[in-house]
DNA sequence: GGTGAATCTTGACGGCGTCAAAATAGCACC
DNA sequence: GGTGCTATTTTGACGCCGTCAAGATTCACC
């Protein structure tokens, strides 16, 4: 039932970030306006500011969202340090659906919006840093350590999220990357990886 | 000399673009505006509506100066294709100083706001793909083609980009890469390109 | 039932990109 | 030297935006 238009929503908060949710993945960030989600949400215009501090901070708990997304996502791919090439295979290709599957979320997580010109807040810089410590601990059971001076584990995660990111953006921003080409590229990236994997190269 | 107000500016073309650099070089795009950009320019509000079509084409024409710069720089890096490490190194410091000089420009060049929010024009695109097409005309030598099923080098050229460019992005942004471990990770970085252009790993 | 806090509203300000119409200057041609 | 065409620049206006201030309404609690 369409309850009446009360003067109090009851529910604003999550109803602002619900939609806000919606109108990210359908317009990006650009057309994101706290004027028009108000409007969605069948309220004036500054109501929303009675629940987070300005636009910023709305756009920060938004990215929370997807990073706790991406985390519990990196956790349910098996990875076995004896044969590390399909588990590689399985979270190279998790992590680019990840990302396309609502490119203005992974935009807004990783962008210059939030990063650069915003202000990213400390529940934010926590997610987002956890996260990546996560892919550390996952990462290194399949840094063989057998010879001395193999590849350091973190500059190795470093170096391969950087990969993986640069291909979500190179895909998602449209430039020398198309879709059809993404499986292919993809493959050289876990060789990459791999590669990297075997202390071997010397 | 400062010359007196004229009615008309005689070069505002060139002057725009050379401020629109400035402006966005200290302020980033969030910072440049037409109406800003007028005003240093010492003219109205309307009149750079008459030098380029919208700010879309301005910020365009900025980007098109950054892809040859860029272009011009990727021509000079020396590389030999029988010991292709030195100048491995060589380009990815390069491609990173390019990036890190003038971040925002950078970010123009290969951000969402052309390429997807934006309305990339055809002197862009050529300029951009050019840039890359020259990447892969240099990086093909070094492949190593005696055993077959080597990497292919389209492939390898666009994985590798996205290394580059996904450092590039998690340093400018400020997430997950220090400037102090800039170093250590494009070496590393250069570890897995020099990995993926022998074919023997299997 | 009254009171203080939480919530929501209207009103306003300055900034933005951009369109329309009027003003001005440069320039080719008579 | 005048005349008209065109390029250039101006002022004015419109609709967006984020956000602050002040007032109205409702809720929770004593």
């Amino acid at each position: 039932m369409s309850r009446p238009a009360r003067y109090h929503h009851g529910d604003l908060h999550d109803t602002l970030l619900r939609e806000a949710g919606i109108l990210l993945r359908e317009q990006g960030v650009e057309g994101l306006s706290l004027r028009r989600l108000a409007e969605r949400a069948g309220v004036s215009r500054t109501a929303p500011y009675h629940h987070f501090a300005d636009k910023n901070a709305l756009l920060c708990a938004l990215a929370e969202q997807g990073f706790r997304r991406l985390d519990t996502m990196m956790g349910e791919v098996e990875l076995d340090p004896a044969d590390p090439e399909p588990g590689l295979r399985r979270f190279v290709r998790a992590y680019l659906r990840f990302a396309s599957d609502d490119p203005e979320q992974y935009e807004l997580m990783f962008g210059r919006t939030l990063w650069k010109s915003g202000r990213p807040g400390d529940e934010l810089k926590g997610v987002a840093y956890g996260c990546f410590r996560h892919y550390l601990v996952r990462l290194r059971p399949l840094v063989s350590q057998g010879e001395n001076e193999g590849a350091e584990p973190l500059r190795l995660a470093q170096a391969s999220w950087a990969t993986l990111h640069g291909l979500c953006r190179l895909l998602l921003d449209g430039i020398y990357l198309r879709r059809e080409d993404m499986e292919a590229v993809s493959d050289q990236a876990v060789g990459l990886m791999l590669a990297a994997l075997r202390p071997a190269w010397g």
